[in-house]
DNA sequence: TAGAGTAGAGCAAACGTTTGCTCTACTCTA
DNA sequence: TAGAGTAGAGCAAACGTTTGCTCTACTCTA
């Protein structure tokens, strides 16, 4: 009856000579009622179109994609796991997938070598292009994608020289952010560093820097302290803001954010009262802890979502180069995309700056 | 060079034909070759080996697929994602697969219908089998469980009458997270209750009153308010197990938790000095906060590994199901699962009862 | 009314494998 | 030395599709 009944007893051995054989004509013309090419006539095609629903006929996706040399699959490659931000990227890209009839493949690369991954699940899968989260190192990633011949779309950082990158612009969250300290009084903000020197960490410090400067504050090196992406390192960095003088904290990720602010606990000082914070990337848990966390919105599932749509657009395009005219424009997107932050979203973990502090 | 310059250059391009044709042998030779399968002479072999090396032969997965009727595939559905159990369990589950030879899809069932997942993946990916993460409805999995014709794995939850069921020992980590608070001498223990009424919410409840009498203590119901698996409704159930008068609460998750330790310092209260705070599964949040928190690790990566290796046992069994004596044993097991949890992680958000509290 | 055009359908090859069967040429044993 | 046995290889069909080509029978037009 529904459509997961019907394909329970018929997945693996209703095929299109079933169909065919039943409705008395060739498997052909099925094949053409089903994909609903070529000329076919009405009353064949209504005929067949029941006697497949009857059948439950679903159609092989292997044979298919052996014939079509398309597998409708993509593979999205995340590097860590601790960082929340890749996970509503994989949500996103997994429905924006299934939408555009593609399945998700998803892998995670613990040993930091993407290229073996791709080759791993090539092996058992046939993948028609890749997504592939951040590596923080340049080389490794340039390696990897000089190796790959599928199409591919690097998201969550720019690669110099390479166009297919979409990335949020964390130098505008983090301006956004460190701007509402200042405008809330704050004179004395610290950076509680990603890793300097790799795209995202040095995106989030310049950031900061503009907006002190916006201000007329001077970004001091001594205000910023790296903690990377481990919340382990978090404690020590903040102790050495606080030596700073700091009266208000700009952490480059939510969690780095919320350790900052155990830290402060920790050290039986509070947040706001005593040291603001503000960080970048809204989640679950940014509203679980104490205080809430004022934060900037990151849009993470819009860069999943566009990031299937390119690359559909990239294979679709690659398998039909001369078919231009039909292109979607939207497919024809072309180029680095950086995707605005934002809103602000304010919280309790940042407020005015008081003389008392 | 590498296996994924070679591959860069071959994938799609050197079939079985190629390497027959360069080796002088025949396609049959060369497959047998590939899968140690059959007998071919030593010399042939090396040569075809090496040949294939340099061609760079990886083999068409859709092709083998088309031939055996096995994608190597296996399908992961996931109901929520907030819950970062599920997160660990996808981990472990696609470095078993891979492992195994399996590549995992991951699909995110938002609407609550895994049948209609399964079926939409189905379209366009030849699934092996599934493993489906929790339902908290009775009749909802039993209806999905009944309209997919392929082996699949129940993880997170026990259904009663279904013995492909991986779960943890909910209960028991209860169960041990209470009795250390007893321990501590805690007599006023409340509980924040998971879904009453639903298998993991009950477990969790059961564990939660089982430490309870084995210290002489009546598990009343005041002391118990429901949260669900919300955040957001953390606030007033704590607020009525204070009420109540507890100076300890059990949390059913890690998250329920952490909102629990945010109410109280919200309401100008500290764990662990006014109220402690023990919970079950271990995670870096459980480690971000302040004050770290007490918790009972539960064996998730376990969880999605088992899961794995059953299904693929049963796959391995459904192809072959005459084949018993090369089984191996492991892959015999059978029946509901229930994993130990444990060891109790101490940390700060439980202390002994002192008599001011 | 004859010839051209076309709608509707079938034929058959092909995608890249796997595998049962067959064939050949050798190595034994009696 | 003849016959049986076997190691090593090839042949060919098949998995379930898609699609270019061909064929038939009809409908036009001049």
């Amino acid at each position: 009856m529904n459509s997961s009944g019907s394909n329970a007893q018929s997945r693996g051995t209703t095929t299109l000579r079933d169909v065919a054989a039943a409705a008395g004509v060739n498997v052909s013309t099925v094949s053409r009622v089903i994909h609903n090419k070529g000329r076919v006539g009405r009353e064949t095609r209504e005929r067949v179109l029941e006697i497949a629903r009857n059948l439950g006929y679903q159609g092989n996706p292997i044979a298919r994609a052996l014939k079509t040399a398309r597998s409708s699959t993509i593979l999205m490659v995340v590097p860590q796991i601790e960082n929340p931000i890749f996970a509503s990227a994989i949500i996103s890209a997994e429905n924006a997938a299934r939408r555009a009839g593609y399945a998700l493949l998803v892998a995670y690369d613990h040993a930091g070598s993407a290229g073996q991954v791709i080759d791993d699940i090539s092996r058992s899968s046939l993948v028609e292009g890749v997504i592939i989260a951040s590596f923080d190192d340049d080389d490794q990633l340039r390696q990897t994608l000089a190796a790959t011949d599928k199409p591919y779309v690097v998201i969550n950082r720019v690669l110099p020289g390479e166009s297919h990158c979409i990335a949020i612009d964390t130098r505008q969250a983090s301006l956004i952010g460190v701007r509402h300290l200042t405008e809330l009084g704050h004179t004395r903000i610290g950076h509680l560093a990603g890793r300097l020197g790799r795209f995202n960490g040095e995106m989030r410090r310049e950031g900061w820097a503009l907006a002190l400067k916006e201000a007329g504050i001077a970004p001091e090196t001594s205000l910023i302290a790296e903690a990377g992406y481990h919340p382990e390192r978090v404690p020590r960095a903040v102790d050495a803001l606080l030596c700073a003088g700091v009266t208000a904290i700009h952490a480059a990720t939510l969690l780095t954010g919320v350790a900052a602010i155990a830290r402060l606990y920790a050290l039986g000082r509070r947040a706001p009262e005593d040291v603001s914070i503000v960080t970048m990337h809204d989640d679950l848990l940014a509203r679980v802890v104490h205080p809430r966390v004022t934060t900037v919105r990151l849009p993470t599932e819009e860069m999943g979502a566009l990031a299937v749509s390119r690359l559909v657009g990239q294979i679709k395009r690659r398998s039909a180069p001369f078919d231009d005219a039909k292109d979607d424009p939207k497919d024809r997107e072309y180029g680095v995309l950086l995707l605005p932050p934002g809103p602000l979203i304010t919280r309790g973990s940042a407020a005015p700056f008081s003389s008392g502090q």
